[in-house]
DNA sequence: GGGATGACTGTGAACGTTAACAACAGGTCC
DNA sequence: GGACCTGTTGTTAACGTTCACAGTCATCCC
């Protein structure tokens, strides 16, 4: 004869009348509105705790259409790099308040990118944060859903979206720049795939740095960001007899140079200076340990979260916003005087 | 006097208008019902497509009370192992039709996890993997949020919840029986954190493995996952006579016990002999390349997610299903006959 | 004393979808 | 020819919240 046990969980409705007010007060209880009473709010507040009720965010989200959550489109969130960023976004908008709904891209194409803007979009997201490295999608940014605040990190010129960014020219002309004070003739590069933007801009700075110090430029040697490709080059330009800087695109990649170099009986940094880029937790353990230039991904997240709430709290359209962290040189010993 | 252009994107009823049939038979095309008539099928589907009309997945959450989106609690993604984790759980979610809702965790500690569980469950998620590699973190589990269908990930044996997990006591055993069988008197290890599952699992399978050999299990030197713990063991075991053998309970400290025996002049594997955990991948390219047991963390997300859906698709509770997938072992150079 | 003001609370209607049921047409069966 | 099904469509009512508005009461000021 008892009653039957309700499974579902308490609602407003349940609060309010627990606590003899209406659902608008429990309501506004809820969402701290100024004009309730001390006592009313606290026999509310007991209700709430003794029903165990939660709000319904779903619901919530309806009415306001506003689902306090922010979508993230990401490429191989296995690398260094990518999930270091992801990293920092979701913890920025976690203490933003916002929840991150990850999307990991597998393939590179612009499809894809669009795909995943589209997926985002239907759940309601209330901005986007593309981690695009590539220049495909960068270019799927372009047309994307009107009217979601959006923000490409590592995107380049992504149309009238606003980007966050490292300085990859800077990053590569340090790296070039330093190897030419320690008196080498020229610099050679083993560069990322050609449709990552970040690579693009390594290769720039580093021809800029080689250019001012008016000394060529070497063919570059292409790599994909892994270790095996950096390998390959390496052993390349173990073979080469005047080699004696190499710049390469990531760290990752300049393990792989220094394996094939230990390999060839080629002394780092004695016949041979190696700087890399990234900073990963390994590199200052590498034999030997590996000069660098450093990336902060986190600041990269903290921005890029700060960038897109502008634009979501901005009701009218803002013009997009474009801002540059700058790395830093982190000299090691893999790299030493000619 | 032209209309106000309306800014908000058309709804169902927009459709159903334009169609001329009624919401619920727009629902019905939308759903794939199968009494539809071809023709009218034809003319929603046009009309959908005229207006660009999306369909609303929160107010359709509302009603069906699933959000078709899956929590993922984690801690610290930047590491190799919970970012493939994650990964492989994102992709097989996504493969499933799932959205994935990312929390990753910065502290340890019980409370965190439990904000991250309540968070989740606020948010309406269908279910939530955790991936718990701490003792802290799977004890939270135990008072998860009645009624939301949960899996851990290398999360021990965690009250009544589902668990998918590497064979973490197999792979020790794999390591040291390796090193036992060429020839070694003993084999030393580098640990991981105590309240890691996978330290301890590692640590049991190591001292099985001596056990069943009939050898005494040295001390345990105590790391912390990082290069840089790896590296201050390895100056520990680099200053013993007798070490000829260490099973270091992760890639990056075996890194870093590579680097420290390279300072001290000691040579591996032709001195000692070193192997790994993870197969991370830049161990092949390690001077010596590493030795070392892979996870297959891409298996271990498919699993989980298959698990997790099944008990989402069971209505009724049922009981716990513990899956565990095999590590294989990755023979290298950095281990050589004694 | 009476109107204005302000603090507090309640009522009803959204939000955009799916679920439940009703209605209707056309066919089948005896 | 009527009862009965079956396929197709429409109508109405949820889902659980917030918003807009309308009350009610006490206070204040001239």
């Amino acid at each position: 004869m008892t009653a039957i046990q309700k499974q579902r969980p308490p609602v407003m409705a349940d609060v309010a009348k627990e606590a003899g007010v209406s659902h608008q007060t429990v309501s506004r209880v809820l969402n701290d509105h100024p004009n309730v009473r001390g006592d009313t709010r606290a026999r509310v507040l007991e209700a709430i705790d003794k029903l165990g009720y939660r709000r319904n965010l779903v619901a919530r989200a309806l009415v306001t259409r506003h689902s306090r959550t922010l979508g993230v489109v990401s490429f191989d969130t296995t690398l260094y790099g990518p999930a270091s960023t992801v990293y920092g976004i979701e913890q920025a908008a976690r203490a933003a308040g916002y929840f991150v709904s990850i999307v990991s891209l597998t393939s590179i194409d612009k499809a894809g990118v669009r795909d995943a803007l589209d997926y985002l979009a239907d759940q309601g997201v209330d901005g986007i944060v593309v981690v695009a490295p590539q220049r495909s999608a960068a270019e799927a940014l372009a047309d994307l859903p009107v009217g979601v605040p959006a923000v490409a990190v590592e995107g380049g010129q992504a149309g009238d979206v606003a980007v966050v960014c490292v300085d990859q020219v800077e990053g590569g002309r340090l790296a070039t720049e330093h190897l030419l004070s320690l008196g080498h003739e020229t610099v050679w590069h083993v560069r990322g795939p050609s449709d990552w933007l970040e690579a693009e801009g390594r290769v720039a700075g580093w021809r800029a740095a080689l250019a001012r110090a008016g000394r060529a430029a070497p063919e570059p040697l292409a790599g994909d960001w892994s270790p095996r490709s950096g390998y390959e080059a390496g052993r390349g330009l173990a073979r080469m007899a005047d080699v004696t800087a190499v710049f390469v695109a990531n760290d990752q990649m300049a393990l792989g140079v220094l394996r094939a170099f230990a390999e060839q009986g080629v002394k780092v940094p004695e016949q041979v200076s190696v700087v890399g880029f990234d900073d990963i937790p390994e590199s200052e353990f590498f034999s030997p340990p590996l000069t660098t230039v450093r990336q902060d991904f986190g600041a990269v997240g903290r921005h890029s979260i700060g960038v897109l709430l502008r634009q979501i709290e901005a009701d009218g359209p803002r013009e997009p916003e474009r801002l540059v962290v700058p790395p830093t040189f982190v000299p090691r010993v893999s790299t030493a005087r000619r």
